[in-house]
DNA sequence: TTGTAGGCGTTATCAA
DNA sequence: TTGATAACGCCTACAA
C-alpha cells in the first residue's frame, strides 16, 4: 500500500488532467498521439499501477475470479488449480483460491466471501447441496467442474467414456470379475461412475462387477478397502480414482499380495502420481489441464456476453496402460 | 455482479441513513440497540454482503493476501498453499494465488499484479533475483518463505537439522560412502544444503559425502540421477527432496537393484507422496503446515502494527525412519 | 445516537 | 481532443 502513486500523479507530471492520463493509459477512446506518449513516459517513470478495486467499483468488472475446491493437497485438484491460474493469467485475471477441506459450510462460506469481489467464480466437485447452488448462481456468474446443475454451465468429463475403456480393458484381459472400489456418496462424479457400470457391464459377455462399500477418495480409503477387495474373490479392482487404486496396491504389498499377479488393479484419472509407484498404476487419463482450461474459457464467455463465443474443447479420455493390470492367473 | 444490494438499500429497509447501517454492522461505533437489531436483520433479509473492495478503497485495507508459487503440482507447494489459505481464512483474509511455472519473468509480473489488491504478499521458494525482491518489497508487505534477505520477514525450515538428521542417521546405520544428489544450482535451500552437508560431515567419523551433479527437483530429475549415484559407488543416496528420492528409486526398481538392500536412499520433506510407495521412503519432515501458517501469521503482523505480535513459531524437523534405509550390505 | 457531507482512485458523461 | 464533474459502494469526520 504505503501511498501508492495515482492518476494525479502521473496527471501532475505529465501536465495533463486526471481523466486524460486514464484514457491515455486504457486506450479506450481517442487521444492525441504525441499527449498519450507524454501521459504513458510519465507513469512508466512514476511506476504508475492503476489501482485495480478503484477501476472496478466504477465499471463493475474487477478481472478477478474465484476457483473453489475441495482440497488442494489431492493431485487431482492441483492439476486443476494450475491449469485454471494459468490460463486466467493469459486472459488478463487473477485468481481468487478457496480450499473447503471437503467441508460443506466452509464450501458455501467461501462462495460468499468470494462473490462480492470477483467476476465470476469455478465451483470445481462442488460437495453442496442443489438448492445451495442454485442460491449461489444468482450471485455471479458461475461454471461448474464434475457436477451438472440446470442452467449452469458445466466441464466435465465423460464419466460413461472412462467406465468403458476400463472394462474395456480389463474384459479384454480375461477378467471377469471385478470389483468397483467406490468413492463418497455423495459425490457426484462416483455416483456417475457406478451407474455407468450398471448400464455399460452388462454390454460385455460374462461379466460381473461387484461395488464395494464407500471409501474416502484417498490413499487411506484405499487401504481400508483393499481387504475387503481381497475377500470379495473379484480377480481385479476398478478404483474409485488413483489415490484408492495406490492404497490398495500398497496394502496389498503389505500382505505380499503381488500385483498383477494374484490381482490387478485400476485407478482412474491419472493423476501426477501414479507414475511415482511400481507397479505403476495403469489408468484412465482425465485431462485435467484441459479441464481447468476450458472452465476458465467458458467463465470468460459468461462474463463477456459481447465477445465471439469460443468453441467448447473436447476432453478426451484415455487408456493408459501400466504394470498393475495383466490377464488373470488360473487358479492354483 | 448483477445488481448487487448495498448500504442504502438495507438502509431504505431498516429506515435509517446509510452510514448507520455502516455502523450497525462494523459494530466500530455505538449504535442503538434495537437499531443495530433491525439494520441487521434487514441486512440479513436482504442477503446483505458489502464490497470488499469499496470498503478497501476508503480504509486502505483489502483483506486480501497474495501467495506466489513456483509450481502448484509439487506437493511441496501444494501443502504449504493449502494451510495459507487455510490459516488466511481464519484470519479474516482471501488470498490469490499465483503459479509461476518457475518462471522468473511470471513471477515478478504475477507479483506486480497482485501488489495493487492485497494487503501483503507471501513469496514461496521466490526463485527471482535479490535486487528484484529490493525492489517489490517497496511496493507492499511482504514474507519470504526458504529465502532470506535482510530487512524481510522469513520464514525457513532448519536445513542444517535436516541434514544432521539424515547424516546422523545413515552413519549410524554404517554407511561411510553418501551420494548427495543435488536440486537446481539456483535454489537457495540447495545451496544451503549442500553448505551444511560440507560443514557437518566432517563432524562425523570416516564419512565420506559426495555430490552427484544438479538434477531438476521432482521425480524425472531422480530417475536421471540413479544410474550415476549407483556408478558413485556410494552405499547411500541422500536425494535433494523426496521427489528426487522417489524418482531414484523407481530407477532402481526398474534396473533390479534392490532397495535398501543394495542402495538405501533418503528423501527430504516428507510430502504426501513419500508414503505412497513402497518400500516407503525414509525422509526427514519439514513441518510444511506450520509453515504456511506462520508465514500467514508474520504477515498478519506486519499488516497490523498495532497489535501485539505472535510469538515466532518453531519449525521443528524430524527423521522419519521407513524401508528405503538399512545397513549396508557387507560386499559380496 | 443519528444524519449529512466528503472522499478513497478510477472511469464515464458532458461541455468546452 | 481535453478538462471538469459526477458516480461506483463504502467509511469516517463533523454536525445535529
Amino acid at each position: 500500500m504505503a501511498t501508492s502513486i495515482t492518476v494525479h500523479d502521473v496527471a501532475k507530471a505529465a501536465g495533463v488532467s486526471a481523466s486524460t492520463v486514464s484514457r491515455a493509459l486504457s486506450g479506450n477512446t481517442a487521444v492525441a498521439a504525441e499527449t498519450r506518449d507524454r501521459v504513458v513516459e510519465a507513469a512508466r517513470q512514476l511506476g504508475y499501477r492503476p489501482n485495480l478495486a478503484a477501476r472496478g467499483l466504477i465499471t463493475g468488472t474487477t478481472h478477478n475470479i474465484g476457483l473453489v475446491v475441495p482440497d488442494l493437497e489431492n493431485p487431482y485438484f492441483a492439476s486443476i488449480t494450475k491449469s485454471v491460474q494459468s490460463r486466467a493469467l493469459a486472459a488478463g485475471y487473477s485468481v481468487f483460491i478457496a480450499d473447503s477441506d471437503e467441508d460443506i459450510r466452509t464450501e458455501l462460506e467461501l462462495v460468499h466471501q468470494l462473490s462480492k469481489q470477483v467476476d465470476g467464480l469455478i465451483l470445481c466437485s462442488p460437495r453442496m447441496a442443489a438448492s445451495d447452488i442454485a442460491a449461489v448462481a444468482g450471485q455471479t456468474m458461475m461454471v461448474l467442474i464434475n457436477r451438472e446443475w440446470e442452467g449452469l454451465t458445466s466441464v466435465v468429463v465423460d464419466d460413461a467414456e472412462i467406465i468403458r475403456l476400463a472394462l474395456e480393458h480389463l474384459h479384454a484381459l480375461g477378467h471377469r470379475h471385478i470389483a468397483y472400489v467406490g468413492g463418497p456418496e455423495k459425490s457426484w462424479s462416483n455416483q456417475k461412475r457406478w451407474a455407468a457400470i450398471e448400464r455399460i457391464a452388462p454390454t460385455f459377455d460374462d461379466l460381473e462387477v461387484g461395488k464395494v462399500g464407500s471409501y474416502a477418495p484417498n490413499f487411506d480409503g484405499g487401504q481400508s478397502a483393499a481387504d475387503v477387495v481381497v475377500a470379495s474373490g473379484a480377480t481385479a479392482a476398478l478404483a474409485y480414482n488413483d489415490l484408492v487404486g495406490l492404497g490398495i496396491l500398497a496394502r496389498l504389498t503389505t500382505r505380499g499380495i503381488r500385483v498383477p499377479e494374484d490381482l490387478s488393479v485400476m485407478g482412474i484419472d491419472d493423476v501426477n502420481v501414479a507414475t511415482l509407484v511400481s507397479p505403476g498404476l495403469t489408468t484412465v487419463r482425465s485431462p485435467l489441464k484441459k479441464v481447468g482450461r476450458s472452465a476458465v474459457n467458458s467463465l470468460v464467455d459468461l462474463m463477456n456476453p459481447t465477445d465471439r463465443h469460443s468453441a467448447p474443447e473436447d476432453l478426451p479420455v484415455q487408456l493408459v496402460v501400466r504394470q498393475s493390470t495383466s490377464v488373470p492367473q488360473q487358479h492354483s
